[in-house]
DNA sequence: TCTATATTTTACGAATTAACGAATTATTAA
DNA sequence: TTAATAATTCGTTAATTCGTAAAATATAGA
């Protein structure tokens, strides 16, 4: 596929966008960003394979945990200036505040913990009540 | 559908990107933008009305033709800078290049023979003869 | 009016995409 | 080793999207 269509293609999604709104400013590991989507972990990976193919996002393996942040330098001029147009775009929309409201939850949690909510069918009592925020 | 992701839809297609390359700097009636894209008119239709829908670019009724231009000021001001933007991203690529090229030719035709030769059959060997040049 | 024609809408098949669960991989801890 | 676990890949299904042809709409001219 073309760079450009690479680029829109993966920015056609609303998931995606929330993913990059989330990523503003920090790293987030896979599950936290499972947490704020409420989708199922294969889903997340896809969306997240999708955006880093695209070089809107890299990744940074720790152990057992993924990383995930928004490209810095090592985005090409083009995918630079989609990602700060999308960025700003999104960042006032009422979808982005309220993402932004659940991530101050779901980061008082350690990731292991968060894991385990995803994984273990009796929490999810407790899931739920993480994603009422 | 939220306005950003109707944006981002809308540009997620290469043949609606070429679209909006091609009326950069000038206006375009369906037929010309037909001839450039060499789809079925009901397609190219499609993709004008998902682009004016994302107020990528509006449109003005002279007579039976339809003429097609970017958006101006009455864009909203993310969709404005989206445009912009993609408009700097396609400028040099292959394909933008060989369109402008192929431009070149199709404008020389005045559009009512050029509406022609995409509804009489008789007229395929000019068309292709269009088409290659 | 009637006909021709530029464009759009509708209907539908083919291809793509997003979602999920199951299986797999890679890493840590027992 | 073996088990546990974070993440990914694979296979399937449902929804969406792109393309076309045919029908409908709207306008110009006879």
């Amino acid at each position: 596929m073309r760079p450009l269509v690479r680029t829109t293609k993966a920015l056609a999604d609303e998931n995606r966008i929330r993913i990059l709104g989330a990523l503003k400013g920090r790293e987030l590991c896979v599950c936290q960003i499972i947490s704020l989507l409420n989708l199922a972990p294969s889903t997340v990976s896809r969306h997240l394979s999708i955006l880093r193919n695209a070089r809107l996002i890299s990744s940074r393996k720790q152990g057992r945990w993924m990383h995930y942040r928004l490209a810095g330098r090592d985005a090409p001029e083009s995918v630079a200036a989609a990602l700060k147009w999308v960025l700003i775009s999104f960042e006032k929309s009422s979808r982005r505040v309220a993402d932004e409201h659940r991530l101050e939850t779901i980061l008082k949690i350690d990731p292991e913990s968060l894991c385990r909510l995803q994984t273990r069918p009796e929490d999810c009592q407790a899931q739920r009540r993480v994603q009422a925020g």
